[in-house]
DNA sequence: TAGAAAATAGCGGTAAACCACTATTTAATT
DNA sequence: AATTAAATAGTGGTTTACCGCTATTTTCTA
């Protein structure tokens, strides 16, 4: 049995391209082809494919929405995004959300059957220039750790069971103390990470990696 | 002018050793070798190396605590993350702290020098074998998108504006709502989420990539 | 050992969040 | 055309967070 594989992509050039380089690939059908979001999700409801070829640039509904949309209601369809941007944070959002591969439109015939087949097994593919592109992402996102060394033992206790979604008086006996120490801890913490209430505590103390 | 180097690591086998395989090396001069964390920050007041070689497990100090530290105070000081585990928890969290590698205790000479090398010319250096794991690691990240795809449109805005550090009446004001429907879809987003304040709405957001 | 920073605790007060309801109007879907 | 979900708005109330002070004790460090 081929791999059924559907196309999302609104160059029909590129959709038509793929295609002929799969007329050769005896394991892979090509069962579907859809120029945008709205046709796409009308049609995955007939009939589901094992692998999704998913443009990330529709001019109807975006890629997120799209891989969201369709890994929720159709967990078992192996999204392979197809992109021409190597945009580091869209790489990393599609994957957050699931999607099994990110494929460069510029790779080549090799790459893209080799891409399809292990993603079909259950594998994970990434276009090889992305994968450098990760890894340096990695150092580039260097949290500004001048704020959060600033902190006292204390005040990271007591930032750390905010975010455990505790109550000043909850913090307070935990930590034996009392209710206005907890409170002057958790005004220091506004005031070092310059933020405006909890929802800025919280944000900066897990964008700076704090916990 | 060489390479100057510190060792930091409480097997003296281990220091030893690097000592050993670096004394060939011409454009590298150990300067330091510390023992323990105390001893590290102790010694670093009087010299500083271009190169930091830290063991992350070390009796006194943990590792972290340590990188952060140095990194405050001597951000000139570049530090190669060395240690025998790769638990890619542990790796990223060394490389978010602004650590220029990452080295394996397993790696040969060649590699070891490579790494010195790279990260003294301003380069970062990860051990092979963690590449790929950092990739894998990116795969396994997903979010389970369950909760955050019932969201309405409403809801998903009010949320980014909270987020954002707007109280209730802002965002009111923000959206031409009622404070009371602002209130209504705020306790909807708690009950969605499953949290239990702002902190636990903030929490989920960002872990789950909604922002 | 003197001075600084941290941790502790308190007071009084305002603003904001949280909770449980009800209820109407507006899409979306069958 | 009927049902459902979403968006809107309200009442009334409790709890929690936020703010600016003062002040003592402890711990660190120069």
């Amino acid at each position: 049995m081929p791999i059924k594989l559907a196309i999302t992509d609104d160059h029909p050039i590129v959709a038509k391209g793929i295609c002929n380089i799969l007329r050769d690939a005896a394991n892979v059908e090509v069962t579907d082809i859809y120029a945008n979001g709205t046709a796409l999700l009308k049609g995955i409801k007939e009939r589901q494919p094992d692998i999704l070829l998913l443009d990330m640039h529709l001019p109807d509904v975006s890629g997120p929405e799209l891989a969201a949309s369709i890994l929720k209601n159709y967990p078992q369809v192996r999204i392979l995004v197809l992109s021409s941007s190597d945009v580091i944070f869209q790489v990393k959002k599609m994957l957050k959300l699931g999607c099994m591969g990110y494929l460069l439109k510029d790779s080549d015939e090799t790459t893209i059957l080799q891409a399809i087949e292990t993603v079909y097994k259950g594998g994970q593919f990434l276009s090889p220039a992305l994968n450098q592109l990760l890894i340096e992402d990695m150092f580039r996102n260097k949290k500004s750790e001048k704020k959060t060394t600033t902190l006292t033992r204390r005040e990271k206790e007591v930032l750390q069971l905010i975010i455990d979604e505790h109550t000043n008086q909850e913090i307070a006996d935990k930590l034996f103390l009392s209710l206005h120490t907890v409170e002057n801890h958790r005004i220091s913490l506004l005031h070092k990470l310059e933020v405006k209430n909890t929802a800025g505590l919280v944000k900066v103390a897990l964008q700076t990696g704090l916990v």
